[in-house]
DNA sequence: TCCATATTTGAGCGATCGTTCAAAAATCCG
DNA sequence: CGGATTTTTGAACGATCGCTCAAATATGGA
């Protein structure tokens, strides 16, 4: 893990002080990401307008950020499920409820799109919801081998494609 | 990165002999990953019988091996894209090579479906082949944080739903 | 002002990392 | 056999890792 001079050659010790270890900070880092960038990015989804244009707009968005901004490191969200989740439990809890947070995001601003009727009432609205989950990660692995932003949205449009 | 005691504290130096380096020993696993467990997986597109059923039974596959053998160690390719793409350029063009290699499978299996007239003609194959590979890498993400078999299973259903 | 207490500091511990290489052992050739 | 060559061996290097702690400094109260 990097880790800037400040915070290991000249005072490790106020790190250890406030976190047990370096275990510990990162499952700090982890909740503070969940509440700052992830609660922004769901936030989005809430906007007013029609549903299906701010899940689409949403995912617009995640594209932007994985081949610009978040080039290098992606989301932490995923990147803790595949390197840590496995082979630690408290790791593995964080990304599981925060998965779990994205798909409620999710359900919630389908149920709306139901409701105003731009999606069929008969539609799974938790599928949907857990789908469009796990499309999202898929886009962020496939984000870091191919930087082709026309391939990445035509894998978007068929995600949507599946809510009609 | 983990090595047997057998590797490096007996004998280092015929690795160092035979791979120029630790990047260079990586490198030659993904080649010998890709050849080999890869390579089996793709070729069960191939086998005989309606097109959709292969599929269909390709990621059935991979979800038992995610939630069982494979629950620790993952997909390299998709671990590789995650950790290691972003900053090693030999690393990126493996990923990227091994994904295309992915689409294409999917692609032939497709065409196959359309000639069989189980997909209709005029659906786009290429985009749905990235589309399955990126649904592929999703759900790989999301095995790794809830082992759900049934939550993994209606994502598969409505992936394929999108093939009709 | 003076002492007690709290905070800041960075040197440094033992472990492991990626890697090298001299010495020992095995193998080959005449 | 014997000597030259190749292979095997593991000790060890410098860097970095996660982490500790005594000493230096700052701060608070009397």
């Amino acid at each position: 893990m990097a880790r800037p001079k400040s915070f290991d050659r000249e005072n490790p010790g106020s790190l250890y002080d406030t976190f047990d270890d370096k275990h510990g900070l990162f499952l700090e880092s982890v909740t503070l990401y969940r509440r700052t960038v992830v609660a922004r990015r769901l936030e989005k989804l809430d906007e007013p307008g029609p549903a299906r244009d701010r899940i689409a707009a949403f995912f617009e968005d995640v594209i932007r950020f994985s081949l610009g901004e978040g080039r290098l490191l992606g989301c932490l969200m995923t990147n803790s499920a595949i390197e840590l989740a496995p082979r630690d439990r408290d790791t593995a809890l964080a990304v599981a409820a925060n998965f779990a947070e994205v798909e409620s995001a999710f359900r919630k601003v389908l149920r709306r799109a139901q409701v105003a009727g731009e999606i069929a009432a008969d539609r799974p609205v938790e599928d949907l919801a857990r789908y469009l989950t796990s499309g999202l990660q898929g886009l962020r692995v496939m984000a870091k081998a191919q930087q082709d932003e026309a391939a990445l949205r035509s894998v978007v449009r068929l995600m949507l494609a599946t809510l009609d």
